[in-house]
DNA sequence: CGCACGCTTGATGCTGCTCAATTTGTGTGG
DNA sequence: CCACACAAATTGAGCAGCATCAAGCGTGCG
């Protein structure tokens, strides 16, 4: 593998406390690949061959079942995905595609698992990593179970607000439908829901989200620290 | 601890490749309680300052918000929970409560933190075992957002059927306003599943279930291996 | 035996989905 | 730069699924 820019996967939780020379024999059986839009990276039931680096881009991981898609999460650079997977040497559990141009760093399963076993600070890295996906998981199950769709996207909004600095102005950063499904609901619903929400202190228009009154957008969210993260 | 039956302990996946004097030290410094039918565990929210193990009995591990609760998992012996939160040293995400009379063990959180970090083995069995727990909630979340009601109680009862030998037939062993919760609808809708469910090769009749025509049954559930584990 | 609780059943209303039509936005080629 | 084609987003109407509310029924336990 060659690139300009892999500090930054060095620098990742899951890699940056390993020894130098196990970090090298990852990414010498590594590849590093350039991907369209809406290009397919993973497809649900396969066996688990790669372990998925985001280092540029967007990636959303959907599940499918019966003729239907819901989109289970959006990954942003710099991280990893199908890390379960691969350590289980199992069938991954979610499909994969690019939301933009992306680059994605494609790092051989068995590679990963012959490091982990004799590279401690490498395996320490993993169980954090997996504590904190599935602990995300967790409070993703509960929002569903436990708010309605306004509520979601109320907390949604609050949420990457202040993951982008709290600006209370922000930029979508891909489809509606899209976010639409990582929400649970459908696309007609999301627009009817932004729309409601102009009663609740957030103006929206194309892509453009602003939360004009946070106080009353936070009496109808009710944000949870144990759900939202 | 003093347990007639801490061999079942010993055997789980989490502690069965340790060796012999870390799991003593584990054992050492932890308590094992009975607690009667409905006592409260963990609170959701609070520090975890101890690894559970159902030893005996029956443990709902659920999700509370704004006044309502939702049964996230129905543990049964023998296995772990808050094993995420205790190894990222982090708060509780559920809370947990016996839906039966049941014999819990209580290991502190500095202890299996400490001796995680100087058993392999340990820590091979915790990344297992955070790996396992993750897909299944990765499981749960595809099934409450890619199935109906009625879908996931048909699968429920197909799981729940295989899980205790295929006999076709099995009985509840908690609430059906618990199974309720589980399955994501009101106990009502239950009821009212459980009936159409007659339409489809399932008798019930108060907490006895038989699966009469189980092609009948697949055919309305659809089961899936990347949704149902 | 009788009370209490869990479960069932029915009636009603809300939430969110489906379908269809229009408007807006986006990317392409002349 | 505009015109066009196509995709995405909005809006409205109608409907299905599910929740809520309110009785009634059954079972088990004191």
């Amino acid at each position: 593998m060659r690139s300009p820019d892999w500090i930054t996967v060095r620098a990742l939780p899951l890699f940056c406390d390993m020894e130098e020379e196990h970090f090298d024999q990852l990414i010498d059986g590594a590849f590093c690949h350039r991907f369209p839009k809406y290009a397919n990276l993973v497809t649900e039931g396969d066996t688990a061959d790669f372990l998925y680096v985001l280092v540029d881009g967007l990636v959303e991981l959907y599940g499918t079942h019966d003729g239907q898609k819901t989109t289970l999460d959006v990954m942003q650079p710099v991280g990893s995905f199908t890390l379960a997977a691969v350590i289980r040497d199992d069938v991954y559990l979610k499909s994969a595609r690019t939301l933009m141009p992306s680059q994605i760093l494609m790092i051989p399963a068995q590679t990963v698992r012959q490091i982990y076993r004799c590279d401690h600070a490498f395996a320490d890295a993993i169980v954090n990593e997996l504590a904190e996906r599935y602990r995300c998981t967790v409070r993703a199950l509960k929002s569903v179970k436990l708010r309605n769709g306004l509520e979601r996207l109320a907390n949604w909004i609050l949420c990457t607000d202040e993951q982008q600095g709290g600006q209370r102005s922000f930029e979508l950063t891909f489809d509606k439908r899209t976010l639409a499904s990582r929400l649970g609901m459908t696309p007609e619903n999301l627009s009817r829901n932004l729309a409601v929400l102009t009663k609740h202190g957030v103006r929206s228009a194309g892509r453009g989200i602003v939360i004009e009154n946070p106080s009353a957008l936070m009496q109808l969210a009710k944000p949870n620290s144990l759900i939202d993260g």
